[in-house]
DNA sequence: TTTATTTACTTGACTAATCAACTATCGACG
DNA sequence: CGTCGATAGTTGATTAGTCAAGTAAATAAA
């Protein structure tokens, strides 16, 4: 009734069956981000971007105009990265964010997108749709869903 | 029916609902990974290890005594990394793993993994496992089945 | 038997991530 | 008001990851 050899075992050339379903699932799950990132990578790639950087772009975008303070965009960050500041510091070189510092609070620095930053973003959507809907075509519907809920389980049971 | 505010809209703080449901899928797959990997991160690291570290060795433990060429481990990888030999490097600083020029083809450069470093691997078998139920304890077992088949079809339409 | 071609790494230059320590500001309390 | 603690962000030092070019050995071709 159960798999002799797994799929992933196989991926990764290895003899020695699981020692859990757990265990699998965890390597799947690491492994399959890692296929997918890659595939991420290469469409944020093409606008000379980073999928971090890509990523607190979009998160700009979806503030609108009034911007965000620095650390509020790491908190909404898909991957949590500790340097949003140096992250930043690169898309400002690169003129795509502007940050000013907040007047009636001055430990706080607001980030803004910038023209230059939303027609980037404009150029990317297409492609990055295409990649999500890539990424899951051979799912059907009620799969995604499923996925999606199955996910959702595994990290609410870990805080969030 | 369907739900109007998903949870990893609510966590990212997104006002807008998602495109697709795969765009949803994408996302939550990315964060979900993140989540466990900085769990697992934090056991590796009690031994000062990181993720790439820790699987190379297991890799080279897997492999046995007559250990592996460079490459070969690149391609059992469970996350790729283009730097196999400096991984490799920090690891035989460490004395963790040992490299030896293959006579019969002398590109190769096979690695074997040391005493020290099956030591080391032995001292974190218990908390990796540990882990790897943690981040699935809260599916069941046939969800957690469910979750390495869906994950298995979407790499299989990547080309493994 | 030279001469490509491919394979298996290695190296160098650069970019990015990580952690801890530091500065500046705000709010609350005596 | 002064200062104590918390908050917001930056900076420096170290480590790690990435990409392109380079070397050396094996294999195939002329």
């Amino acid at each position: 009734m159960t798999r002799n050899t797994s799929r992933i075992q196989a991926e990764l050339k290895q003899k020695k069956p699981f020692r859990s379903a757990a265990q699998e699932a965890s390597l799947a799950l690491l492994r399959t981000t890692d296929v997918l990132r890659r595939r991420f990578s290469d469409v944020t790639a093409g606008s000379d971007l980073t999928m971090q950087q890509y990523n607190v772009l979009r998160i700009l975008r979806g503030a609108g105009p009034d911007g965000l303070p620095t650390l509020e965009i790491g908190v909404r960050m898909i991957e949590q990265a500790p340097g949003v500041t140096r992250l930043l510091d690169r898309l400002e070189a690169k003129q795509l964010v502007l940050r000013v510092r907040c007047l009636s609070d001055r430990r706080q620095v607001f980030c803004h997108i910038t023209d230059a930053g939303l027609a980037l973003l404009a150029a990317l959507d297409g492609p990055v749709n295409e990649a999500d809907e890539a990424a899951m075509s051979s799912l059907t519907k009620a799969e995604t869903k499923t996925l999606i809920e199955l996910l959702d389980k595994i990290r609410a049971a870990h805080g969030e």
